[in-house]
DNA sequence: AAACCGTTTTTGTCATACCAAAACTGAAGG
DNA sequence: CCTTCAGTTTTGGTATGACAAAAACGGTTT
């Protein structure tokens, strides 16, 4: 029963991985199911409990599963925000580097400009009426800071579901949350809220007027101001 | 010395992560050294090798470290490539979803249409000279498709250098990494560099022009053609 | 059907042991 | 003085066995 000949090149753990990542792909496990317990895995495939538990933890960096302490790790239903969770951790350290929130919004920015230009060539009447709505919300929540933060978020989302592209929501909501930290830093005040409130409209309103070029310019605007709000901020917490 | 107080609510190995974290991000241990043996670890912080070998491998997968097996894992240089390479694994999870390819063809499609624009609005005389340059040598390889391919990439990520974002090049390795495995099954023949080729230099023109609007779509056109190329073979893959 | 309680699993952790490959050491040779 | 190579020590990869605490299970009572 000792199978002690270690030490080949590849780890034991992999080759388990690469086993359950079969079992889950074809369907043998589905999103949702528990994993057996450790100790039928180190029975069925003959490894000890240690590579188990390795190779679990490589699933779960993998975001093929999630895995509470103290539970049973279940299969994750793998999604676009399942996805951009378990890269967060490695976003965190990019956003470390010198420059890298500078960098990170920069992406944001193009993703965005690019698609208040959609929005603007090609929004559906429907689309039309979310946005409206949202601004709407967004516009009777200038008194009060916290409900705005949220109506603004909720705005921009509306853009990120024009294209019907399923990775945008998720990496709106990924970029979201990685810049948040900073974000929150930022001195919000009713006024502010209004300025801000009005480069929505005037994002809104150029895609009304189907004007890409006034959508996207906008929004460059809109964005650029936010950030000369922060990144002053983010210079005094450089350390 | 038996600390078997099991089970709070967090795992050992997480704290564990977090005083290596820690030891590595205010310097202590700095990118290129080897981390200290994990029998050292073991007497350092008071745990079992089973707590140390679970911390390693989920600091690998933050790509704080790196961990051939056998050898000592060692401090990585935290970069935007190091970043994107440890992501890898579940950017490939996004690619077996439905339309996973797509979504992610569109997601560099506006990137890279975003860079067109601002190549034609400030692209500096060297820049301009660089593509120039990769676009000539693009030229030169038609015969060739295998160095076609090659020069293909390297017009292209150009166009990634020049807003001076770090992620961009980054990104856009990752992009061909990601997106390789199915643009290698198109057939590459002459003719068809010909046309890439035609692509490239109506892009170039239209950057040389400086014509954001004419550099788009001109690149889109290019990328979309491609799609059209490699969106068959796709559907005929899905398992 | 819901709440409670005792029993059985199961996870998280520790300790120890062994092999084989890597890292180190020092002598021999150029 | 540097290189080469064999011998020794260290270290990573894995297995086994053990135990506390929490979770899962099952049956009983309300």
């Amino acid at each position: 029963m000792n199978e002690q000949s270690t030490q080949l090149r590849f780890r034991a753990a992999d080759t388990l991985v690469s086993a359950i990542e079969e079992r889950i792909r074809n369907g043998d496990l589905r999103a949702g199911d528990p994993l057996p317990p450790e100790r039928e895995i180190v029975r069925d495939h003959g490894v000890s409990r240690t590579v188990v538990r390795e190779a679990l933890r490589i699933l779960a960096s993998k975001a093929l599963i999630t895995a509470r302490p103290g539970f049973r790790p279940v299969v994750a239903r793998l999604g676009y925000d399942a996805a951009l969770d378990a890269v967060g951790s490695v976003a965190a350290q990019l956003l470390e580097q010198p420059d890298g929130v500078r960098n990170l919004f920069d992406m944001r920015v193009r993703i965005e400009a690019s698609l208040a230009r959609d929005a603007a060539k090609s929004a559906t009447s429907e689309q039309i009426e979310e946005m409206e709505a949202a601004l709407e919300a967004n516009r009777a929540a200038i008194p009060d800071t916290k409900l705005f933060y949220e109506t603004d978020v909720a705005f921009h989302s509306v853009l990120h579901t024009v294209p019907g592209n399923p990775m945008l929501p998720a990496l709106h909501r990924a970029f979201t949350a990685w810049l948040a930290p900073n974000w929150i830093k930022m001195p919000r005040l009713p006024k502010r809220n209004e300025i801000n409130y009005e480069a929505h409209k005037a994002i809104f309103d150029a895609i009304l007027r189907r004007d890409p070029d006034k959508a996207e310019t906008a929004l460059r605007d809109h964005l650029d101001f936010a950030w000369n709000q922060v990144s002053d901020i983010i210079e005094g917490a450089r350390h």
